[in-house]
DNA sequence: TATGGAACGATTGTTGACAATCCTACTGCC
DNA sequence: GGCAGTAGGATTGTCAACAATCGTTCCATA
């Protein structure tokens, strides 16, 4: 979807059970799957056309992301987005773009200014449009390119799994944000400190941006959405 | 082994792919798969006294893990630790490891700098004795209980995984250590920077530590150990 | 001698079936 | 009426067999 196209499929795919990741992490970040839902085995196999082998082992990659929870003789399900987790979320989301920031700040900040700019306008506009979803999108991409520009291949699989927890928060608690203004000028002020080259104001805002999501999040779901998630005695 | 002794079994254990997971970490971690070195599934699956069904399942943990990578219709390999996969590593750890001693400034930190100063002596009691591997054994247990001590779940998890990287490098590359006496020291320096209420200093002391690990093995290990992995044209 | 091609062996990828466990609903008894 | 016990259905856990792919080796040919 998002590459270019190609005329020929490469010739060494992506392993089977990484796209059946792949698919159910998009899945659970559109909001399909919520909060506590169990993944069943044998209509999952059947909806994707595939067996229950291929997919039971893409889905331990999502219970190793720590998005699935297994329980023994139960099933795999979503996890559970309680306020603490929602804070420890945010704890690793900030060790990880700040570190990116970091990095990025080793190489080339302007240009990575510039480009996190050019989001932060498309942010703009769909903001002018109150385009709710569009500038949630733009949001993410936001935070999925600082950390891409640190060219940190570690930085880059961890944050994969902390932007779709994020995605699943927003999909839960829908337009929780004040105002879009806000959220655009949040982030316009990380890129514009990326091109004033400045480390520590960079940081400091990245910090504030993440401290303002916690609060907002952790405050605005105190009570689980779903009892379905079996908790154990 | 490290728990204390149950008289009776947990009612219930934990999942399948889990324990295997475990156990090919520790293996690795253990240095009994090299860098490069294929996972064969039959051969494995005999060993654990298993099926190859749940042994691919815990593979796939390790495999989005990013301990081992997929080569499609070929297996399974455990990843090759090049100076850069190293430098990428220690950016890694270090985003992970400073957020943890931040969030422990905002818990007790008089208490975790004891526990870490308790693991230090036990590591100079090591290096006294001039037994390099405890003094090893000692130093994963130290970065361990620092994050440990930071109460997040999702950066004990991540930190794992490095953790064992981490033991890869220390069994490939045996003794690169200059002297015990240092090591020992700059571990110290940090649980003293904890027991002194002191955030920046610990900051700064932690980073110092990861850039002489980062300069140390990185180059102590430029050429790659063994040419078993292979590389795409 | 060097190169192209085919057959073989071994390993991975995938599937369907069987066994074990859990949850639910019903029945009988106190 | 309430509760222990039990049968049923459904789901997960595990396995062994089949299909597909890859690397190697051998052979024929220019």
């Amino acid at each position: 979807m998002t590459s270019s196209r190609r005329t020929i499929e490469p010739l060494v795919r992506e392993s089977t059970p990484g796209i059946i990741a792949d698919k159910l992490r998009t899945a659970i970040g559109r909001g399909d799957f919520k909060a506590g839902d169990q993944l069943g085995e044998a209509q999952l196999a059947r909806e994707l056309g595939i067996s229950r082998g291929p997919l039971r082992e893409g889905m331990q990659r999502l219970t190793q992301e720590g998005l699935l929870v297994s329980v023994r003789n139960r099933g795999l399900f979503v996890v559970e987005m309680t306020p603490e987790n929602v804070r420890d979320m945010y704890v690793a989301r900030a060790a990880i773009e700040r570190a990116a920031a970091e990095q990025i700040f080793g190489h080339d900040p302007q240009d990575a200014g510039d480009q996190l700019l050019a989001v932060t306008g498309q942010m703009a506009q769909a903001a002018s449009r109150e385009d709710d979803p569009k500038v949630s999108e733009a949001d993410i991409d936001f935070h999925q390119m600082l950390v891409s520009l640190s060219r940190s291949p570690r930085l880059v699989r961890i944050h994969q799994t902390l932007l779709t927890e994020t995605r699943m928060c927003i999909h839960a608690l829908e337009q929780t944000y004040r105002h879009s203004d806000d959220r655009v000028a949040e982030h316009r002020g990380i890129a514009e400190a990326f091109v004033a080259l400045d480390p520590a104001l960079t940081d400091a805002r990245l910090v504030a941006h993440m401290e303002d999501a916690v609060v907002r999040l952790a405050t605005g779901a105190p009570r689980r959405t779903t009892p379905s998630q079996p908790t154990p005695a």
